[in-house]
DNA sequence: AAGGGCTTAAACAACAGGCA
DNA sequence: TGCCTGTTGTTTAAGCCCTT
């Protein structure tokens, strides 16, 4: 039985699907199910249900993947623990960025500026078929807790609702959130953490936003609140930035609207000395932002 | 030279979706 | 419902490269 194999079964476990695993392994798909079925052959077991033209993960498979995640994640671990042993803490960091992607580029140039020869490999979302997300740190949400993950707090903001300046509301500097119950609201796109913390603040003042306008992107989010189209929450450390004349930011008295966003990183797994310096790294950052 | 492992290419089967 | 088309997975054959 080789690595290679047992790197093959992996991927085409986890899409289910041989083409785009062999896409992923940049091998020919005829080569990649030649693999996996002497890999059965081998095992003296199908690992797969083909039904039609759809292959499928048995229980036998099921079974087997777990074994292997453990043996490939160990031996990853074991080559990341000697490349530190060695000395040598110019490998990558697998970040993913569930939150602040908005500050990201400040932070890794920051970052980079003191370790240039640390990579990144940056993750921003977990796509539904991968069941155990593969990074070495995680910025989130604290609302978010991730199986298997320890968590340090490194920032905690406030968020503002922002509003035109023609708004009526404009010219105070604090309001209740149920004043503006019947406000068109713009937000980022359902899935959010943050469209979720903003919901539920809503729910908590008795009502649900009417949404008319949702966005990924903070500086669209903006625009459209500059152009009258609708109010918007903003968090002040982590959406920072110029807010300009034509848009205001009002503080929020009830609820108490803030998110805390964290650090995470598995706790079972050998955390890289690349890792661990970005860590500390990323926790002073945000604390002067803080 | 032989054997193993890989590649590309081709052929085939099964299925999904569109359409009449 | 049946046909057509496109997609996808599997198998096989031929050839290349590397190691023994």
């Amino acid at each position: 039985m080789e690595l290679l194999q047992l790197k093959y079964f992996q991927t085409v476990a986890r899409y289910e699907h041989v083409t785009r695993a062999a896409e992923e392994l940049h091998i020919p798909q005829p080569a990649l199910s030649k693999t996996i079925s002497l890999l059965e052959k081998e095992l003296g077991v199908l690992l797969f249900d083909r039904r039609g033209k759809y292959i499928h993960l048995n229980q036998y498979g099921r079974a087997f993947l777990k074994r292997v995640e453990q043996a490939l994640t160990a031996i990853e671990d074991g080559k990341n623990e000697l490349n530190d042993l060695a000395g040598k803490t110019s490998g990558g960091v697998k970040l993913a960025v569930l939150a602040a992607s908005n500050l990201l580029p400040e932070l890794l140039s920051s970052f980079r500026k003191e370790y240039p020869h640390i990579s990144f490999n940056l993750i921003q979302h977990f796509p539904s078929s991968i069941t155990k997300p593969d990074f070495d740190l995680c910025i989130s949400s604290s609302t978010m807790k991730l199986e298997g993950t320890n968590s340090t707090p490194i920032v905690k903001e406030e968020i503002f609702l922002a509003v035109p300046v023609e708004h009526p509301l404009a010219k105070r500097t604090s309001i209740h959130l149920s004043e503006v119950a019947g406000d068109d609201f713009i937000s980022l796109k359902a899935g959010q953490s943050l469209r979720e913390i903003t919901d539920s603040f809503c729910q908590y003042a008795g009502f649900t936003p009417h949404i008319i306008f949702e966005s990924d992107d903070p500086s669209t989010v903006r625009g459209l609140i500059r152009a009258g189209q609708g109010i918007a929450f903003i968090p002040a450390i982590t959406w920072g930035g110029a807010t300009g004349s034509s848009m205001k930011l009002l503080h929020i008295d009830e609820p108490v609207c803030e998110r805390t966003l964290s650090l995470s990183y598995t706790v079972e797994r050998y955390l890289p000395q690349a890792a661990r310096l970005f860590r500390q790294f990323a926790i002073d950052y945000f604390a002067k932002l803080g």
